[in-house]
This record gives C-alpha cells, sequence and structure tokens, in this order.
DNA sequence: CGCCTTATTGAACCCCATCAATATCTGTGG
DNA sequence: CCACAGATATTGATGGGGTTCAATAAGGCG
C-alpha cells in the first residue's frame, strides 16, 4: 500500500515540449549565463562555433523537456525560470529530485539517456544545442569539464542536503527548510540575516513543494498555515511570501 | 519534535582515525583499483609519481575517517569495504547519504571541506595519499578529471535514487529497495535474474540500514522478518541472507 | 461574472515511531 | 568449553504525525 499516493497522470499531466525556436544566438556576448555558466569556460571562437548551433527557447510552465530515461539528444543552459528533476515509480507516485535555476547546466556528459524526467516548474528560457556539438567542444577544453564538474559536485551536494531532509525531518522541519533555501537563493544577503527578513515568490506550486519534500499538498499547506500563525512569515496571495522573522524559520528547519 | 529519533552520540559514538599506516604502494601494479578507479586515467610515471606519496591503510569497521565540515587533507580510493557516507543535524538525528564501495573515490576536487562525514561501515582498506599531490595531477591531466566526474556523476544519480526512495516509498518497499540494491552490486548477474537468487552478507547493521532508509531498527527488523515470513528471503544470522524469490523482491521495491 | 484550477480546512484512519521487554549474537575470561 | 556480559536484533503494545477522504474557499483566466 501506497504510503503517498500523490499520482501523477503520467503522460497527459502535463504540456510536450513543442520546440518553437526563435533566434539564433550567435550574441552570447549579451547572454546573463556568460560568465557564471559552463560556457564561460569557452573562449570566443568556441563560443562562436557553439553559438552557430545553438538556440534560444522560451518554454511555457509546466512543459516537459526531458522525460525520464528517454535519449538526450540536446543540452542546454537554463537563462530564466525553474526547472524540475523527477523521478517516478511504477504506480505514477513521483518525486522531484532536484530544482535547478539559471545558469545551471542541463545534461549529464557520459549518459546516453536521461535518468530523470526534467520539466519546466514556471516559464523557462533556455539556451540549447546539440549534444554532439557540446560533447565535441568537451573533449577538447578541460576547463568546461571543471565547470561541469563544478555543477555536478554542487548538485550531489544539494541532492545528499535533501536526503537528509526527506530521511530526518519532520514535515514541519521540511516545510522550513524548503522556504529557508528559496529565501536564500532568491536573496543572497538574506543569509547573513542583515535584517531578519526576506520576500519572494515560491516558484512551486503546494503540490510542486509537497512532491520535493515527499509530503502531500494538504501537510504543506498545514505548515504554512502554521508559520502564518505564528506570524513567522506573511502571505500575499499563495505564491508571494515575506518571512518576518528569519531566525525563527532557521530555528524551525532543524538546522 | 523529532519524526525520527534515531539519534547519534556525535563525538563517542565512533571510534577516530589513528593512522597507522602501513606500506608504501609504489607496487600499483597488483592493485585491485588500479584499472576500474580513477588511477585508471594515470600513465605509469604519473602513477609513480602519485604512488611515492601514497598509502596504504586498514581501518576498522565504525571508525571515522572524515568528520562532517572538516578540512580535507588526504584523498583516497577505496580498495575494500563499505565506506558511509552521512549528514547529522544539530540535535544528532543522521541520515545516511551514500554507501560507497571499492574501487570509488573518496574526496571531491574543488571542495575544501567535506560536506559529509565518511565513516567505516566494515572494515576498511584504503589508498591514500595528499590533497596536494593528487590536485596537481588533476590539473594537469584531462582525463583523470573524466573518471571523477563520472564517478560524481553516478553518485549524483544514486542520491536521487534513493531520494525517490526517501521521499515516496513505503518502509516494505524501502527495505526491499535496499536488499535488491545489496544483491545487485553484490552479484551484478543478479539483476537479469538468471535463477531468481541471490546470496549475500549485509554490510550494514539494522540501525545503519535504518539510517540509510529514514526508518528505525525495529521497523528494519519487521520488514525483514515480513520477507523471512512471505519465503522471499532467509536468514542465517542476522547478516547473511538468501533471496529466494528475487521477482517477488522486485514487486515489493515499488519499481 | 462563471468556470476551473489551486489552496485551505476539517475529520478519521493508519503506518511507523516510540517505549519496553525479550531474544540472539559476539567475544572475552575463567 | 561454557558462562557471562554488552551489543545487536526481534517482537509486542501504544500513540501520534501525516496521509487520506471530503468539503469549502480562494485565485486565475476566459
Amino acid at each position: 500500500m501506497a504510503l503517498n499516493t500523490h499520482y501523477r497522470d503520467l503522460n497527459h499531466g502535463s504540456k510536450r515540449l513543442d520546440i518553437h525556436n526563435s533566434n539564433v544566438t550567435n550574441l552570447c556576448q549579451s547572454c546573463e549565463a556568460r560568465h557564471n555558466g559552463v560556457c564561460g569556460a569557452l573562449d570566443d571562437s568556441e563560443l562562436f562555433r557553439l553559438s552557430r548551433s545553438a538556440v534560444n527557447k522560451t518554454i511555457a510552465a509546466g512543459t516537459q523537456i526531458q522525460r525520464e530515461s528517454e535519449a538526450i539528444g540536446t543540452y542546454a543552459v537554463i537563462l530564466r525560470g525553474i526547472v524540475k528533476l523527477t523521478r517516478v515509480l511504477a504506480d505514477g507516485r513521483q518525486q522531484i529530485v532536484g530544482l535547478q535555476h539559471p545558469p545551471d547546466f542541463l545534461g549529464k556528459p557520459f549518459e546516453p539517456n536521461s535518468k530523470v524526467g526534467v520539466e519546466a516548474a514556471s516559464e523557462v528560457k533556455i539556451c540549447a544545442f546539440p549534444k554532439v556539438a557540446f560533447d565535441r567542444l568537451y573533449a577538447e577544453k578541460s576547463d568546461l569539464e571543471h565547470r561541469v564538474l563544478k555543477q555536478t559536485s554542487r548538485e550531489l551536494d544539494d541532492a545528499r542536503e535533501w536526503m537528509l531532509a526527506l530521511g530526518q525531518k519532520s514535515a514541519a522541519e521540511k516545510v522550513a527548510s524548503f522556504l529557508l533555501m528559496i529565501a536564500k537563493d532568491s536573496d543572497p544577503e538574506a543569509e547573513t540575516g542583515s535584517t531578519g527578513q526576506a520576500t519572494f515568490d515560491l516558484p512551486l506550486s503546494r503540490a510542486d513543494i509537497a512532491d520535493f519534500l515527499g509530503l502531500t499538498t494538504e501537510t504543506v499547506s498545514r505548515q504554512i498555515t502554521r508559520l502564518r500563525e505564528a506570524a513567522i512569515i506573511e502571505l500575499k496571495g499563495s505564491r508571494h511570501i515575506v518571512v518576518r522573522d528569519l531566525p525563527a524559520l532557521f530555528e524551525r528547519s532543524g538546522g
């Protein structure tokens, strides 16, 4: 019997990506991900080679970008929005196993097909290029691998961070931890608690948060209500959140 | 309120590694991890350079190899035994966030200090070398990075695999999944279910299994008893397991 | 406004943690 | 070899956190 039956309709639940590419970017110069992202490892000529086959795409929220265990044809750099990485069990139970933001790289070298499903959590803009074009550069340029490894490394740390939460934390602690995480990476200064406050929009629906935390939407909702009743957070609409007492939120996150 | 209070005595619970190095291995030739491990990326002269500062160590079960958030001084290759990667919450609740076997590499480049605790689950033999010696080679040789990235990549997949289990699976499914995992990597042929049977020794105690699965020892024990009562597994002692019906075990693992 | 999706709130149940007791294993010394 | 002791594992009884089922409320978009 299933512990958590937040099932998903595997095929009909989300739109399928229809490639409506917009404009070829031979102008990586103006790219926001140019310096922080993996492309930063490339010099101008390499960048030009890659950019000729690169395409900017805008992807509607909820669109499936890559299906679990399907072949990987393209890599991409996230320019805007939040991307969910998911795994599903045979009976449809789903777990979000990662969240990625700009300027993260999508796609792992050496892997012919994806071990996770990839889906736009919000409207997402990506810069996509054929796997082969990237792999060619990849084999030549070692600094590029440095960057990819660095990100993979960070994702691994994140994954383990959430394994800790999934395995040991209570529902209250999970939700507090999640809000803290969003607060931190939407406003990195919030971490060093200048004012003890933070404001942001949740990038995920209650259902997605529940998936991420291994809970149900009802439980997530109840925990958020509790935090509101304790005057630790305020809500404007269901997505916009003001954290009034960051230390108290941290207190409830269980470390 | 703690959901799972399988606390650990943070400092006294496990022995601390006392370096009693045995013999310098300028003979990587006979090393079991030579070809599959990361060292396989090195040519003979590079290998010789590295081996001069490499030391083989035998580490007793339960010994702490690296403490969480402490500085990393040495990297290592696992030659024998199972190594636990752990995270702890401030109140002592602990989660195993990874398990590593030979010929895995211990230590992530770019990270000055460890994000996980590292502990010998069984008696462990490692080949250790100073971080600086390795990093030097690392900067020169790109294939080495390939191998490290490949492993990091695999670890990330594993972490996500277990996030799925931690977040969505019931206790019964978690235990079945765990037994399947052990069965698979102690006998890779078991996967393709020739006989539908498998035999192995559990590398972890009930308490460690519980930590790994985000459960308690009691629950793990009960689930194992159930599998025994269903004649899916047999026990000789508490560690030695014979899986009689691999398909049935898979059935109960939830995919 | 009216429809549909998303979120909140309520009540009952159940899985698993918790507390507690017994059993089994392991190794150590007489 | 057996007796003993400490650790590890199993089994039992109880309770609570979170799921489940159900209904209401609030957004979002035509």
